[in-house]
DNA sequence: CGGAATGTATTAAGACTCTTCATACGTTGC
DNA sequence: GCAACGTATGAAGAGTCTTAATACATTCCG
């Protein structure tokens, strides 16, 4: 009289997902009707209103933002049992593995990584997921159950995360090849650069950017700075197979520093897979290009 | 056709726990019969035996030890989901406080009160500014709603504020360690100090101030005593965690003595969770250092 | 060997739960 | 006032869980 079921958890995410009771019946392959119960059932059973519904469609209370959290934790968790048992009875693991990465970690540090954990595990499926590091970014991916590891810069506001640095590498200035002052060109941003790290440095410098344009994804700087538009503070990591035309420099002692890690959360880290793909992923302690 | 419901879990668990399945069922109020089926339901959903059983009772196997690893974090999840949807329904406990205060409350007086404050209220963001309190200063962002809480000096000049005091502290005589007469230093003054309250005192003893330097933050004026530039008087909570090399001398009777409070507007009194704030606020009657 | 003790498995029936169909209710836009 | 769109509800059938009663398997021991 009181556990929600699983079909009770999907329909709260399926509901949360498409934003109307009508609808989320159609993804799950139930009438709206029965939705309506089960979201109703739900509720009494926690004891509390989840969505307000009305003709808008079905809208999270701060108590359903919640529970759907939950909820995708709880149902992932049955999905890895389900894969863990069987690695434990037939000695091979199987399922997937949903990884959340920034552009260039996916592009150049997890290869190496992802080769040999396949290499070991055959079976088993590795889903990367690129996402923009903003906001609460890929922590908030992980917290929030849409992927059960990431891979992030430190340091992490999310809260509830299990959490590991992994290695540290310096910003350096990407410029066009062959310009004869770099430090006149305007400065090309990313919106990923937030992080305080790099605005703080710069603002230590002489050196007051001329212009400001600004973008979303690293690798598109990069080609922007390969067609001369201008340079760009960036980590290391993302000048790896750069376009041509671009050249780095370093920005010398007391450069600002990147800190690379993992987030993932405490009880996947109960999952024999997730810990082997961890240790995995702890071996990644220089970036490639050094 | 699939899941494995609570139930299920909680059977599971108890049957690793107990090692029969007869005891299981006693430590769940459920017949042995109803716990055997929903063992072997539970095999039959993950498709692989859990527990050997036989004479000597119920053994889990590789898969079982799993299995219950598992079982006992959803378990474990589904409590928090409880909790965690009933705090987000009830306490509303979620947005964001902006408190300003000065350098020395900011640093030794309001971590104590933060993390206090965020235990019971884990959703909310304090965000703390650090403001000099100089002409209508950290009253002042009050009032113009640049913050919802200041931590000050009073007394405070700003109309339309509720204000508290919390504590009062004596002003202290700060000097290089081991200078044989730190009053023909010279004075290392400070912005926030025109407070009448010092001068006044300074005004009645017969000690000259033979020189003025002038500096913002009290922070930098500890720093300045500690590499041997002059003296200061400054309010005992400035001195905590000073520099190495700075010692302190009490004023003795009669010393100044700084008080220290709160300032809200009227309307924000009315938030449960200012009201929280500011009672937490209240404990503070003692500074940190004594 | 045979019977008692201890443990699990199975079957059938009742109670309970979930899904569906059909239909009612409530807003919004025209 | 009516059509469009969304949710809520009541009753019936299908399915699931629990139980009592009983069967089966193993071990201990005289």
């Amino acid at each position: 009289m009181n556990d929600l079921t699983a079909a009770e958890l999907r329909v709260l995410i399926a509901v949360d997902g498409e934003g109307t009771v009508s609808a989320a019946g159609a993804r799950l392959g139930l009438t709206q009707s029965a939705v309506s119960h089960a979201l109703r059932a739900a509720e009494r059973k926690l004891g509390t209103v989840l969505f307000h519904r009305g003709r808008g469609g079905a809208q999270a209370t701060a108590a359903g933002e919640a529970a759907v959290g939950h909820a995708r934790h709880i149902l992932r968790l049955m999905e890895v049992m389900r894969a863990d048992t069987h690695t434990a009875a037939r000695g091979e693991a199987t399922g997937t593995i949903r990884l959340a990465a920034f552009r260039s970690a996916a592009f150049h540090l997890l290869p190496r990584v992802l080769v040999r954990f396949g290499q070991r595990h055959p079976k088993v499926t590795v889903d990367v997921r690129i996402v923009p590091d903003l906001g609460r970014g890929i922590a908030g991916e992980v917290a929030d159950g849409r992927a059960d590891v990431g891979v992030v810069s430190l340091p992490v506001y999310v809260e509830g995360l299990v959490c590991k640095e992994l290695y540290e590498e310096p910003y350096v200035l990407a410029h066009p090849t062959g310009h004869p002052d770099p430090r006149s060109l305007p400065m090309i941003d990313w919106h990923e650069n937030c992080s305080g790290e790099t605005r703080r440095w710069l603002a230590m410098q002489e050196w007051i950017p001329p212009g400001d344009i600004t973008v979303e994804d690293d690798g598109v700087v990069m080609s922007m700075v390969g067609h001369g538009l201008g340079a760009a503070i960036v980590p290391r990591l993302s000048t790896v197979d750069a376009p041509p035309k671009v050249a780095t420099t370093e920005l010398g002692d007391g450069s600002p520093q990147r800190r690379v890690g993992y987030v993932t959360t405490r009880e996947l880290t109960g999952s024999p897979l997730i810990r082997d793909l961890l240790a995995e992923l702890r071996t990644l302690r220089a970036p490639a290009g050094t």
